[in-house]
DNA sequence: TCAGACATGTAAGTCGTTACATGATTCA
DNA sequence: TGAATCATGTAACGACTTACATGTCTGA
C-alpha cells in the first residue's frame, strides 16, 4: 500500500546534488554544518538514497581515486535528475506534520505543581536561546558578506556554493541568509510564549 | 540496537488516558480536534500501542456494553501509569528535529527565476494565514471562557475537561490556552518572515 | 432506509535512527 | 604512534502512514 509516500529525503539529497557533486560523506557535512536549522540526514539513509537514485538515473556515480586520495564515490547530477528537482520544488509543500513534546507535556501538566510547570517552560526557555544565539553569530557572518560583499573565508566551507561568479555568489549567500531568518524569527517567537507563559504562570494559580 | 528510543506516541496516549479513561477512538478524536496545533496520533498506532500499555500494566482494558452501546473498549490509567507519565513529564524534552520542506527548496532556490522564487513563498504564505485564522477563532472562545468565566458549551467537546471542579476546569482552560498562544506566535512568526522575504526578493536581484 | 458517525483492528510498506563494522589518511 | 577525521556501508530496530476490512448504531 502507501503509495511513495514523500521521498523527502531522495529529492533533498538529489537537490543537494544539483548545486554541485558531492559524495555521501560531503552532504551529511553540508546538512549538519549548514542547514541544520532546517534540515538532517544520516548515513543510514544516505548511502541507500544515492544507489537507488543511480539506480533511477537521476545521478551518476564515480569513482574518485585522484591523487593518492583515499577511496570516495562522487555523485553528479544527470538532465534527468535536474528536471525531477524542479518538478519538485514548484510542487505544493505541505505543511510539516507538528509534534511538539513540550506543548503536550504543559497541556498534561494539571496535575503538576505550578513549580514543576514553570520548570518544563524554563527549560524549553533555556534550549530555544541557545539555539537563538547560534543563529544571531551566523546572521552577523552573512550579513557582512550580503551587504558589504565581504568575502569570508569561512563561508565557502559553510555554504558550499555552487558558482565562482560573483554574482550568483551573492544570490545564494541571500537566499541562505532568508532561510536562517526564518529560523530566527520562530525561535524569537517561542521566546516570547516562554516569558508569557511564565507571567501568565506566576499570576495565575 | 536502538534502544526504545523516546516512544513518543506511548506517552503521549498514556498521558491522555490521565485525563480520564477512553477508547482508541476517543483518543484519536480528541487530538484531532483539540490537540492537532502540536500532536497528531493514528489508529495504526493507537490500538497496537494500547494493547502494550495493556501489557505493562500501566492502563487497564475494560469492554463497554452498558445501556445497548455499541461494542467499545476503555482504557483506564493504573496507578503504575500515573508514575510513568509524571517521570516522562519531568524529563528534559529534547527539542523537536526540524525538517522543513519549504525552507529546503527556498534553498535550493538558486536556478528557480524571480517570480517562481515569490511563488513559492506565497503559498507558504497561504498556508499559513489559513492555520493563523483557525487559531484566532479558538482564541476567542477560550479568551471568553478563561477571562470571563463563560460556560461554552462546545468548549467541553474540545478540550474533553477531566474535572467537573470549576476550578481544575478554569485551570486547564488556561493551559489549553497556552499551547494555542504557542501556535499563533509561532504562526505569525512564519508570516512575518514570508514579508520581510517578498520584500527582499522584490528588491533584489 | 441510508448516510454518517461510531468503533476496532490488521497488513504492508515507508521512513528514519542507532549502532556496528571496517579501513585509509593526516597531522601533531 | 595514536587520535582525529575522512569515508563507506549494513543490520536491526523503532516509528509512522495508508489502505483495507468489518461491523454497529443513530437520526433525519
Amino acid at each position: 500500500m502507501g503509495m511513495a509516500a514523500r521521498q523527502k529525503t531522495k529529492f533533498a539529497i538529489l537537490g543537494l546534488l544539483s548545486l554541485k557533486p558531492m559524495s555521501g560523506y560531503d552532504i551529511k557535512k553540508l546538512v549538519d554544518v549548514g542547514l541544520s536549522h532546517f534540515w538532517n540526514e544520516n548515513y543510514g539513509q544516505i548511502y541507500p538514497t544515492l544507489d537507488a537514485l543511480v539506480k533511477e538515473q537521476l545521478v551518476t556515480k564515480k569513482g574518485d581515486q585522484s591523487r593518492g586520495k583515499r577511496r570516495r564515490n562522487v555523485y553528479a547530477i544527470t538532465r534527468k535528475g535536474r528536471l525531477a528537482v524542479q518538478n519538485w520544488q514548484l510542487e505544493p509543500t505541505e505543511p510539516p506534520i507538528v509534534r511538539n513534546e513540550l506543548q503536550l507535556k504543559l497541556f498534561l501538566g494539571g496535575n503538576l505543581t505550578k513549580r514543576q510547570r514553570i520548570q518544563l517552560i524554563e527549560a524549553y526557555q533555556v534550549q530555544q536561546q541557545a539555539a537563538l544565539d547560534d543563529y544571531r553569530q551566523s546572521e552577523q557572518v552573512l550579513r557582512n558578506a550580503v551587504e558589504k560583499g565581504e568575502y569570508i573565508e569561512e563561508l565557502d566551507e559553510i555554504l558550499d556554493l555552487t558558482s565562482s561568479n560573483p554574482k550568483d555568489r551573492a544570490k545564494q549567500c541571500n537566499i541562505f541568509y532568508l532561510t536562517l531568518r526564518h529560523g530566527i524569527r520562530t525561535t524569537e517567537a517561542r521566546l516570547a510564549w516562554c516569558r508569557e507563559v511564565l507571567e501568565n504562570l506566576a499570576n495565575g494559580p
